[in-house]
DNA sequence: TTAATTTACGTGTATCGTAAGGATA
DNA sequence: TATCCTTACGATACACGTAAATTAA
């Protein structure tokens, strides 16, 4: 068996099952997948996919079972490429970050400038999605971690490092009737037109649940993937705004008024994930312990988030 | 980099770093390792052993994480062989346990003859070992698993299935004056020659450890590997022996005396141990299956082991 | 018909074994 | 000196690419 075997084995799977499209991903010409297909089920005595004539359709049992041993396997060789490159290469590479817009606009930019600094042969990429696609990327190895908020915590495959915790503000223009109100209630928030973050996003679940515990109908007229967008709307006099209240920004925002939601959400806590099984380089180690100190440091200060408690 | 490269390396670690007996291990001329080694120092750009001269002396930090990895590489490599396996010879194949005398001896006769005859075509091999030799047998994939008492149970890699539990008993020879009397102290056995197993076996800490905690200094004339030794020197009349009470067989042991201790030490139990990432085929299941069963069967009967209740 | 896969065949590469040369205990 | 490792070299095997044949959509 033959490593290659098993890295077509996975590009067949991650193409849909396409042998064209799975050569072009390992700049192969198709035979030699082909080829590659035949000698491991060959070797295996069993067809690894299931096929309707030439085409391949989908993974068979025993498909499943080595697929799933195919990925340890890459993995691993993986790792060992990053040991080597640890020790050749040490502060040479690439970084590669799965995250929300909230984060990539918010909490990394210092973090970010700094890191550059110490390791200016550290080439940064940011990979932005929705959770559920974070979660993805960092499961399939295609960032070396992903900062979630939502992430499907009971995943034991995944190494969870609690980053920091953070709640929610209202934010409204200034003449609205809320503005100067104090202790606002769900009941307040239900009766002006909402706008908030897309379902499924940055820990909207949470706010959706908590209306409903308390039989509370909102009226979201608008929802957005990123705080901007929401802020911008409100500015628009759409509706009142829900955002994290990290997000709000006193010098830039000045023309809107933030009131804290803290008492009426749970709070939201964002981890860093990465498979369990995946080696980290040195550089890596070092962005998320500087990750780590930037929100213990200002997060503190501006009191909008802080370093989770668990 | 190639999975045969791999093999080399793991070859060479369990070789003692002997390139020579590792070629051997591998079916191949040592001239081919040196190759080999060179083209994966090369890849990686790093020496993975520490050399005196020619030869090799000791893994790098290097080539202990990629070591590490490789074996991962190879655990899920053999799954694979394994899973082909089950699809093209279902009920053909191997079943290595690693085990104890007592176990082989006293537990897994029925069991055995039972999953012979369901499986004709399986051939079984018993690897007998002190428990520590039998966790590295089945950490290195050499048994499929290991049934062991005194396993390393901090060890996160395995998974541990408990299957019985089992206390000591007494023996002696009908004449001698603890032959008669009732509730045995740990202070009478203090008294006599004691007869027991090997320290590091079977549970043995547990027993010097009570005595300790009793203050007590047994005397111990004779310490054995397997209940069988015991017995007959207790028959030679050289002391009294302990031993776990489901080695003592009514029929053939009726001429010695058999005393149960269970309320003087505390209850042992052994487990079945292997690697979390290892793919038991089918057959491998049912053993352990009807190994479970037979416990709970015969266990009760006898009185002498059961079902552990965690 | 078009797109996708298999099969046949030739080429280049890389691994293995032989054998000779150095280094260590 | 005996054991162990490296290097050079030739034979073999094998994976890849080209191209033609075969089969679904």
């Amino acid at each position: 068996m033959e490593i290659r075997q098993l890295r077509t084995l996975i590009a067949l799977v991650e193409s849909q099952f396409n042998m064209s499209r799975a050569a072009e991903k390992l700049n192969l010409v198709q035979s030699a997948l082909s080829q590659q297909l035949n000698r491991l089920e060959n070797e295996l005595g069993a067809k690894l996919f299931i096929r309707k004539g030439k085409r391949l359709k989908n993974l068979t049992s025993v498909g499943e079972e080595v697929f799933k041993q195919a990925l340890i396997v890459l993995s691993a060789i993986n790792n060992i490429h990053s040991v080597g490159k640890e020790y050749t290469e040490r502060d040479f590479g690439v970084l590669s970050i799965g995250t929300t817009h909230m984060q990539a606009r918010y909490i990394l930019p210092p973090v970010i400038k700094y890191f550059s600094q110490l390791y200016p042969d550290v080439e940064l990429q940011i990979h932005q999605g929705t959770p559920q696609q974070l979660v993805q990327l960092a499961m399939n190895y295609e960032v070396d971690f992903s900062m979630c908020t939502e992430a499907l915590v009971d995943n034991s495959q995944f190494t969870l490092i609690p980053c920091y915790q953070w709640n929610r503000s209202l934010i409204v223009p200034p003449e609205h009737p809320l503005a100067n109100k104090k202790d606002i209630s769900l009941k307040d928030l239900c009766d002006y037109p909402l706008i908030t973050y897309v379902a499924g996003f940055t820990g909207s679940r949470h706010v959706l649940q908590t209306f409903k515990a308390a039989k509370l109908q909102p009226h979201i007229v608008l929802s957005a993937a990123d705080s901007d967008i929401i802020k911008s709307y409100v500015r628009e006099q759409m509706g009142i705004g829900i955002i994290a209240s990290l997000a709000y920004d006193k010098t830039n925002d000045s023309d809107l008024k933030c009131l804290d939601l803290a008492k009426l959400f749970p709070w939201e806590i964002t981890r860093i994930a990465y498979p369990k099984d995946k080696y980290l380089r040195k550089y890596q180690q070092v962005f998320i312990q500087l990750l780590l100190k930037q929100v213990s440091k200002h997060g503190s200060e501006s009191g909008y988030f802080c370093l989770p408690e668990e």
